[in-house]
DNA sequence: CGATTTTGACCAGCGC
DNA sequence: GCGCTGGTCAAAATCG
């Protein structure tokens, strides 16, 4: 079950990917990854989640990994370390963040950026599950679907969606799990380089609400699970939607500081804010 | 009436 | 080359 759904998620190689980098701006900082064989077994699903990983393993009693330097505004993407060679390992690649010319007229838009010889660039992904009962967590951004499909071998479908902030690229998709219906698996792609909107309602999980002495409590819950495939019964509950101080039990991977967020540690490659470039 | 969602069509990448 | 799949577009529908 677990490793159907996090199947996306593996190393899609049978490389050591063992470096998790932690920080943007301190690239020295770093957590390591000490795989497991499941995660190095060879997988079906290599297109996806190549770039960035942010689940943590906590199928063993030790933490897999520990964290090094950590930051607040780590950034969590993921590379492979792996004879420091990358010609054999594309798929572990970390890549700089980028932002790339927006061509979307129809019938140009991929060619013109992938143009003969070029690959398309990924954006680093970042993805992880919350057991919600919505699908759509407030994460303090302004979204707007543009898309659905159908998921191969599942009833639930996958949504599409935009920053409808001007010159934002950042995406994300969102999918519930059909082994589990209650998880709903989200993957932010792209890295938000603008303030937080101010007509946004109070996020549901990420932390604007902080700013707020007692936020009143959210009616639906949003939790959060950080793990990789392994033993479904020992997943991390890594936040409640009630609390944005669920950023402690985070720590068997990530050593935040009790009034860190979750902004502030996993998803902040893509939500931390920075000077809104025009 | 502007913003957002829905949904079928289209396109590119990939595997066979 | 062909079929499958994921991702995106854009017109129409719906919402607030």
């Amino acid at each position: 079950m677990w490793d159907h759904e996090f199947r996306n998620f593996h190393c899609p190689t049978d490389h050591t990917c063992s470096r998790v980098s932690l920080s943007a701006a301190d690239p020295s900082s770093y957590m390591r990854l000490n795989f497991t064989d499941s995660l190095q077994s060879p997988i079906g699903y290599g297109r996806s989640f190549e770039k960035a990983l942010a689940f943590s393993h906590s199928s063993s009693s030790q933490p897999p990994f520990s964290s090094v330097g950590a930051t607040p505004n780590s950034c969590i993407s993921y590379s492979s370390t792996q004879d420091g060679s990358d010609k054999s390992n594309k798929d572990c690649q970390l890549k700089e963040l980028e932002d790339g010319s927006e061509s979307s007229k129809k019938g140009n838009r991929n060619k013109l950026a992938n143009k003969k010889g070029e690959k398309k660039h990924k954006e680093t992904r970042f993805a992880f599950m919350t057991k919600s009962e919505v699908d759509l967590l407030e994460d303090g951004y302004r979204w707007r679907k543009y898309g659905q499909k159908a998921v191969k071998n599942s009833p639930y479908p996958r949504s599409y969606y935009r920053c409808t902030t001007q010159k934002c690229r950042v995406k994300k998709r969102v999918e519930r799990s059909f082994q589990d219906p209650s998880m709903v698996i989200t993957t932010y792609e792209g890295q938000h380089k603008h303030p937080l909107p101010t007509t946004v309602k109070r996020p549901m999980l990420f932390p604007s609400f902080m700013l707020r002495p007692s936020p009143p409590l959210p009616r639906r819950r949003h939790e959060l699970f950080t793990r990789m495939p392994g033993d479904m019964n020992n997943y991390q509950v890594a936040a409640g939607a009630d609390s944005l101080m669920f950023a402690k039990n985070f720590s068997p991977f990530l050593q935040i500081p009790d009034n860190e967020l979750l902004q502030d540690m996993v998803p902040s490659a893509f939500l931390k804010h920075e000077p809104y470039e025009q």
